[in-house]
RNA sequence: CGGGGUGUAGCGCAGUUGGCAGCGCACCGCGUUUGGGACGCGGGGGCCGGCGGUUCAAGUCCGCCCACCCCGACCA
């Protein structure tokens, strides 16, 4: 049961998301370094995010399978640059049935590696391309610094693995599943964002190149919410991944992946949470109405509860996940309380009053206080909360990308870079050096996010060198 | 691994010159309450992070160790 008042965004946004995460039971500290528990409540919200990516990814013509938890761990050496980004976070091991093993087993970081050796199995001739699986579970990175949802040990993702036997496929392929992850964020969670191109030092470790949809945390800080990788013909060679093409030539793989993770969680909270707590969007809310019923007597209860078990059933019926809170032991204004840092979008509340003028009020969750609350005739309630659910879907999308908008700046020079990266994001051009990306984290602690696909051609100068640009970057704090 | 901090009930904390281990919230029971975080009465719950030392006596003093948190280096 909630106590108190939050730690409100101002006071300490860190802190906020921690309190909020134990408190709204998304999830829980386990008694591992690093990993978290995710609870019920965490879980539907994952589960509902599951769904609507599910649902595309099937529709872009993808499949779904499993591959094994434990890795060979010569597997992950087969690959340069891959063994360089991971072995620092690998969990390793050594010993199965109190035997030492003869080749150590590394708990999965990432699944290309014993993919690509499938596929190698799996692939002959052109005809067996592509391939486009995907495959829903957890991966271990052994991270120093961990923060429930956004950086655990363990975490829960999906990661997607196809081959192609040409370039531009693999290519084409990168870019449809990050516009699948965009679709996604924007339309699911409300949350805008820019989709975009990793440089070369923050890319995937072992791709050509890596894509992005970053968005922007009530902090101002940035979030990599999802990724898409073109990984060229690195793990069809590293794996030999090879067919026979047309003319009997063989010919290596293309081959790309692509992961969002239960991360998606963490930027659905710091995204829209307020200091009340957590803010839903409607279609991944695990409860998108929840009812108070409200009486003072046995007999008041008698005319409640009648009314209000119709209008839950007719909800139900409708499709809408609504909860009716009959608790007999809290007050109405706990429960209020308790919802709203759940993140319920919309709140009914029945009562005497109510039974007597054929009304019920409604709270949106995203409108705080008075303005939020309306009273609408019990008649025709289906279509008024499915309506107010789509405007709050909707409202929720335009706050947060006019909060978006408004901190993202464009600094003259390095000297207002630096200002404006202290509160926001910064669009620039830059050369796209290592260098000058270095020393604008050495001066800010940003880093680049990414190359923004979609922005208008220009020309101009580096922000940090002065040497000429043919595209912008954003610059900005990261998680 | 560097810098800083904290370890006492589930959570948040207090504990004076060393002298019966406490408070608030949460939890359990009973009753009254219920349209924005109700109240009364009665209860249960502790290896005071660990080990060692000083002392008649240690949550408190001394030493060592451990864990966790925050800030950096690494990261979906």
């Amino acid at each position: 049961m909630a106590e108190e008042k939050l730690t409100t965004q101002a006071e300490n946004f860190s802190d906020w998301y921690n309190e909020l995460v134990i408190r709204a039971e998304l999830a829980d500290y386990s008694p591992v370094r690093g990993c978290m528990v995710v609870r019920p409540y965490g879980w539907r919200v994952w589960e509902n995010i599951q769904a609507a990516l599910d649902k595309r990814f099937k529709e872009t013509g993808h499949v779904n399978a499993a591959f094994p938890l434990l890795i060979p761990k010569s597997f992950l050496e087969k690959e340069k640059e891959h063994v360089e980004g991971f072995s620092p976070e690998l969990a390793i091991v050594t010993v199965g049935g109190g035997e030492e093993l003869e080749e150590p087993l590394v708990v999965r970081p990432t699944s290309e590696t014993i993919i690509g050796y499938m596929y190698s199995k799996w692939v002959k001739s052109w005809r067996d391309l592509p391939i486009l699986i995907n495959q829903w579970g957890s991966v271990v990175r052994w991270e120093m610094r961990t923060k429930l949802f956004l950086r655990t040990t363990e975490f829960y993702w999906q990661e997607g693995h196809t081959a192609h036997a040409t370039e531009e496929e693999a290519r084409e392929e990168t870019f449809r599943m990050l516009d699948v992850y965009a679709d996604f964020a924007i339309n699911e969670a409300a949350i805008p964002v820019i989709k975009g191109i990793k440089s070369e030092t923050e890319k995937f470790a072992g791709a050509v190149m890596s894509t992005t949809i970053e968005a922007m945390m009530g902090d101002t800080k940035a979030l990599q919410s999802g990724t898409s990788h073109f990984l060229g013909q690195n793990f069809a060679k590293a794996f030999e991944i090879q067919y026979s093409d047309k003319n009997n030539e063989l010919q290596f793989a293309w081959t790309t992946s692509w992961g969002l993770s239960t991360r998606m969680v963490g930027a659905i909270i710091m995204t829209h949470g307020d200091d009340k707590g957590l803010v839903l969007p409607p279609r991944l809310a695990p409860i998108q109405v929840v009812m108070v019923p409200i009486f003072k007597n046995e007999s008041e209860k008698r005319q409640v509860m009648p009314v209000a078990d119709d209008l839950f059933a007719a909800l139900r019926a409708a499709g809408v996940r609504v909860k009716m809170d009959d608790r007999e032991e809290v007050t109405p204004g706990f429960k209020y309380n308790d919802w709203e840092l759940r993140g319920v979008p919309l709140r009914m509340e029945i009562g005497p009053k109510d039974i007597e003028k054929n009304s019920v009020a409604l709270a949106r969750r995203d409108v705080p206080g008075r303005e939020g609350k309306i009273f609408v005739p019990q008649t025709g309630i289906v279509p008024t909360v499915q309506n107010l659910l789509v405007e709050i879907q909707a409202a929720l999308l335009a706050k947060a990308t006019a909060f978006r908008d408004s901190h993202i700046f464009s600094p003259n020079n390095f000297e207002e870079l630096t200002q404006v990266l202290q509160n926001g994001w910064a669009l620039s051009h830059w050369c796209e050096s290592s260098a000058c990306e270095a020393k604008v984290k050495e001066a800010t602690k940003a880093a680049t996010r990414c190359i923004p696909i979609d922005q208008p051609a220009s020309t101009g100068a580096c922000i940090v060198c002065g040497q000429p640009s043919k595209r912008k970057v954003i610059f900005g704090k990261a998680y």
